[in-house]
This record gives C-alpha cells, structure tokens and sequence, in this order.
DNA sequence: ATATTTTTGCAAATGACTTGCAAAATAATC
DNA sequence: GATTATTTTGCAAGTCATTTGCAAAAATAT
C-alpha cells in the first residue's frame, strides 16, 4: 500500500457518501496528481476494496462515483441523489439478489455486475 | 417534426435494442451531423418519446443508450447488457414502482427517475 | 408569398478520463 | 542495510463522448 492508495481508501472509509473524483482530487488530504487518483481508484475497485457507478446530474455532469466496500460484507449499498443539493441517501443494501439469480436461470446469462439508483429532489430542498 | 426527428424516431421505434448516439451516427438513414443527432436526442427525450441511460463497457467507453418509449404504456424497460457481444436483452417493463413508493413515503424525497440495469455475459457468448 | 422562428452543419471547445515516459518510491535480494 | 528490480507517481499531452457558437437552410406563422 503506497501513501496515495492509503489516503485515498481512508477517505472513502471516512466518507458517508459515493464521491467522484474530481470531489478527491480536490481535497487537500489528497494531495496527489489527478492521474493518481484515477489510476487508484481503478486498482481500489479491482481489489474489492471499493465499488463504482457513473450518474449524470445536470450541474455537475457525467461523473463515476466511489464508495468504499466492506470485503466481508457481501451486498453493497443503492443510493438515491439529490439533483438540488447534490447529497446522496443511502437506501440501505441491495436487495435484488434473488431477483437476479431468477432472471440468470431465466434468461441463461451470468450477471457480473448490476447498476441501480434513483435521482430526484430530497425532503429539505423541497421545503 | 423535421426530417431528422421523423428518421431518429423512427429508427429507435424499429430498434430492439437501445442504441447509443455513435451508433446513430453512423447509421445510413440518418444522414445528419452528430450535433443534429445529439440534439434531437435530447429532445426526444425530453418530449417523452424516448428514454436513456448511461453504460459503460469495455469495449465501447461509456455512452449514453437511448431507446423508444410509447407515451400511452408508462412503465419503462429494463436491460441485461452481455460484455462480450454487445447485445441488450430486454428484461421486461419495470417492476419496482411500489417499492419506489415506499422509498419516498420513508425518506420524504421525490423520484424523478431511476437507473436500473445489469451486465455480464449472455448465453451465447458462455458456450 | 414573406417574415419570423427553429433547426442544421460545420468546426472548435469542453470535460472526464487515460497514457507515455522519466523520476521517485517500494519491495525484493544479497 | 545497501543494492537491484519492480511498481507507482507527476507531468503533460492525448482520447473520446458530448456540447456550443454561428451563419445558412428549413420549418412555421402571418
């Protein structure tokens, strides 16, 4: 673990929301080349040391965001945004396991992958 | 409705799959620039007589894939993508309204749209 | 038919993300 | 612990999907 790959996953530990990494690139505990923290998000993920997903929201455009990844706990986390303030809701772990285990006996593929969120306005920015 | 509506939704009427704009773009019956494909795009959309989401693969980046939506029937469709060949499979219109319900009765926000899909390999690409 | 508004093509710009390469940091070996 | 081999980093330039300004062309309104 080199200082970089330390810093980054401590703050994606730290970090109660999925953040983009232009948000990391940015921070001053983060004080590494944006090619960098690219490159180390992608290795974080592939270790299973994080998990991604790509949003576009219309002020701060298409973006991947991170969040860390418990190895031990299997199931990660679906998110609603926040199109106002930009804040993410955690909707708790996925709960489509089993859904999907019909739809690959149905359908005969194997499904490495799966892409879920909601987008809308949250409770305080409507008031 | 210019020729380049008429032809882009027609187009995306016939398709069985989603389809990304680069794939519009090179497509023969559609002579247009990519600035007119990109445009009308978003106005489809925007007018409700089409319906995207963003995907990335390997293969091909990340792209936006847009597919027709019929005004009278509400309910949008959900996608398998295989990694290997390309190919969409249709998983069916959507099945989470209630539970989506439930999520704004629980946490006050409001859903403006949601993003659901799944990747891995098809059954063809297995064998 | 003519004036007004919208759309189109072209070319250049944007913005997230990637990459080549030499220097710096880690890890492996003696 | 010093030395060599491997990996990672910073920098700068490159990609690639998508967007935008602007003048000409097409669609719509009068």
């Amino acid at each position: 673990m080199t200082k970089a790959r330390k810093a980054l996953l401590e703050l994606l530990k730290e970090s109660k929301e999925p953040v983009s990494a232009s948000m990391l690139s940015g921070d001053p505990s983060l004080p590494f080349d944006q090619a960098t923290i690219y490159r180390n998000l992608h290795y974080l993920e592939e270790q299973g040391f994080a998990e991604s997903f790509i949003l576009h929201c219309t002020e701060h455009g298409t973006e991947r965001y991170y969040s860390y990844r418990s190895r031990s706990e299997g199931v990660h986390h679906h998110w609603f945004h926040c199109e106002k303030c930009h804040t993410f809701i955690d909707l708790g772990g996925c709960a489509y396991q089993e859904q999907m285990k019909d739809w690959e006996k149905q359908y005969g593929f194997t499904i490495s992958d799966h892409t879920f969120f909601l987008t809308g306005i949250c409770a305080s920015c409507k008031s």
